[in-house]
DNA sequence: ATCCAACTACTGCAAGTTGCAGTAGATCAT
DNA sequence: ATGATCTACTGCAACTTGCAGTAGTTGGAT
């Protein structure tokens, strides 16, 4: 009985119906998309093609290069049959991990400039994501993409990512201005800025839209 | 030797910096907050403090509530060190798990339905995720809120939330209205939406901005 | 011509994490 | 009086990650 499907399964079945990779090459594509919406560790990239081929969602064929052989992945009719089908279940919530949060959550225990650096640098992730993604997608205008006829999905898929990293500058820049006000991290409670903002929450108004 | 501590050690700790817990409150507590920065689960919320206790950041007594015990963990001056310590350090770079976009990204093995069921569900999430945040945040202001002095901390983390989830909402509705122009969810290539778009990517403007 | 760095192409394994089932006392509404 | 829900956990299998290790290939510098 092999190991059951998870979504990870799904991911690297769904860059198998692109077309045929090795493991290895399903780790770089999926540092070029997949990860902004399904980060997941080389290793069990290298893993979940061998599930797929015990499950006869995929065949493994061992090409020889020179002295050393490398497996290359390919799907099968039921492959194809079984990505339909979760293509029509419903997906899980979203899932946000943010070390630089929880610093802010828990910033009572550090000083002001540690919460800084740690937003700083916040800002600065995102800012080298959101460039990697615009890189990889305007290589579609230049014929540079390997894959044209995908376009419509992955400049789509990309928009998303380019106005979230660009949220998360705008909102670091937002929050330091905010807590430069701060004469301390600690037991401040309700301050005027904290008012303010609780008043545009109720109003159903962002705090990022310029007045 | 015990094991390692980990960013969700950490994030426990900060818990315990604002007061002593149970397990289950800690777990009760971390739906309110920490799971939007740093979501866990429950079972691990109950092994991290254990961990802690281990490594002497925190001390563990066990109350008496009629025929049953409860464990109540405190945490320690070398917790308190050790967290301030850990505030210093830099954050790893954001993580976004969303299953719905891998939807998306791989949209060709399904039809235009599944899609734009798959972004309603996501759109859905974000908005009933929204509402918690809010209505959590909002009790600040008629006191009903438990920790009253830190307010400035749980507000301005809050704003991200917030905006995250409106982000997505607004983006949902975007890319709806591109994909309903879309005769199928195969081998489009560069449509006219795509063209516009990159061009709008090039000039670093948002695709979600009014016209 | 050779040597080192970087790239390709994996595997093993310990440790971290999750989901789920199970246990059991306490509380509250019907 | 009883069933539902809440409190308060534990065990365990399965999933996932990080890291070290192995080894052949390629390309540039010396």
């Amino acid at each position: 009985m092999p190991a059951r499907l998870t979504t990870s399964s799904y991911a690297v079945l769904g860059l198998l119906a692109i077309q045929p990779w090795s493991a290895y090459e399903l780790a770089q594509q999926a540092t070029r998309s997949l990860r902004f919406a399904w980060p997941k560790s080389e290793r069990l990239l290298y893993a979940e093609p061998k599930k797929l081929v015990e499950h006869g969602l995929a065949t493994v064929a061992n090409e020889q290069t020179g002295g050393r052989t490398r497996a290359v992945y390919t799907i099968t009719d039921a492959g194809r049959t079984e990505l339909r089908t979760w293509m029509t279940t419903s997906p899980q919530p979203p899932a946000l991990e943010a070390e630089a949060l929880v610093r802010l959550l828990f910033a009572e225990n550090g000083d002001i400039d540690d919460l800084l650096a740690a937003l700083t640098k916040l800002a600065d992730d995102a800012t080298a994501l959101r460039e990697q993604v615009a890189t990889i997608n305007t290589s579609y205008l230049d014929g540079g993409h390997p894959f044209p006829d995908r376009a419509h999905l992955s400049v789509l898929f990309a928009t998303f990512q380019l106005e979230f990293f660009d949220l998360v500058v705008r909102w670091v820049d937002f929050a330091k201005a905010e807590i430069e006000r701060w004469p301390s991290t600690d037991g401040l409670g309700i301050t005027a800025g904290t008012e303010s903002i609780l008043q545009l929450i109720k109003e159903g108004r962002s705090v990022l839209d310029p007045v």
